[in-house]
DNA sequence: AGTTGTGTTGAAGA
DNA sequence: ATCTTCAACACAAC
């Protein structure tokens, strides 16, 4: 699932192979995923040249020359795919698996590069807005702070958890509205990281305890960047390629495991109507 | 073969 | 207000 480190990958990918390039064209077999409709969507980008890119929570921004620009999540299983012109089916693992396959809306460049968007379950979306309306998105002027933001510092973090302390702490931790770009996979691994069990109530966290998550928050999502995200069964690169952080993951889909630090057995419950992963030593009530 | 689990987000319901 | 459930969708595993 594209969380913060994997839509930081792609965005970081595409700043190195889509800026600068025209769009001359676009198609799509699922024309109500495309806001504010096909036409209009293709009206604002066709003719226009990619100017940068930018990631909000777990939104892709791209920028174009037009002072639009289009706006991208993924949802659960969403991923880009950057095809080059001289692209050879052979060269690369892009068409050998089916998760590659599902593609549903194309950009084509001028010079022949195009970047697909394949999205089996089709819950993502793409919009074109006026760039100063990016940040009047509903979506987007909802998000909290970014997690990984240079202005988050422990007492901004300590501040925010302050405003939601008669929460669980598993809970507020995937709240996009409180801080942007954790997900289902981060949660876990981060709480664990921490110490802390889903649980608790952040008022009953001391000043040790959410110095901790704070510090297993940034430490966890900067590695997953640094190791290209993680893929479960769907996540991709823009090459079609895996990220390696699911060979890190010390807890999420590890139920029935041994904990690498304590070697107890990992746990799993629902929170919010999702899996936690957690190991009862390591992250007591 | 029908049911369930998978997960993000927002809307609807309580 | 705040929490829970559901819907959008497709598919694998049972």
């Amino acid at each position: 699932m594209p969380e913060l480190p994997e839509v930081q990958t792609i965005v970081n990918d595409l700043e190195k192979k889509v800026v600068g390039l025209t769009i001359v064209d676009v198609w799509s077999d699922y024309k109500q995923a495309v806001r504010p409709n096909f036409s209009k969507f293709k009206k604002g980008i066709v003719g226009q040249k990619i100017i940068s890119t930018d990631r909000k929570g777990k939104h892709l921004v791209i920028h174009l020359d037009n002072n639009h620009s289009i706006v991208i999540h993924l949802k659960m299983i969403g991923h880009l795919l950057f095809k080059p012109k001289k692209f050879s089916s052979r060269s690369t693992e892009f068409f050998d698996e089916k998760i590659n396959g599902y593609i549903h809306h194309i950009i084509y460049f001028k010079n022949g590069d195009s970047l697909a968007m394949s999205d089996m379950r089709k819950f993502g979306w793409l919009a074109v807005v006026k760039t100063f309306e990016v940040e009047e998105m509903k979506e987007i002027s909802q998000l909290g702070i970014d997690a990984l933001s240079v202005d988050l510092s422990f007492k901004k973090f300590d501040e925010l958890l302050e405003k939601r302390k008669n929460g669980k702490i598993g809970i507020v931790i995937l709240d996009q509205k409180w801080v942007a770009g954790i997900g289902n996979i981060y949660r876990s691994e981060i709480l664990f990281e921490a110490g802390i069990n889903s649980e608790r109530l952040i008022k009953s966290l001391n000043n040790d305890e959410r110095k901790k998550l704070y510090q297993a928050m940034r430490k966890v999502l900067k590695k997953s960047v640094r190791m290209r995200g993680t893929s479960t069964v769907d996540y991709r690169d823009t090459a079609g390629k895996k990220g390696n952080f699911q060979n890190f993951l010390k807890v999420y889909g590890r139920e029935g495991e041994q904990c690498p630090n304590c070697q107890g057995r990992i746990e799993r419950l629902k929170l919010s109507q999702r899996s936690v992963f957690w190991c009862q030593g390591c992250q007591k009530n």
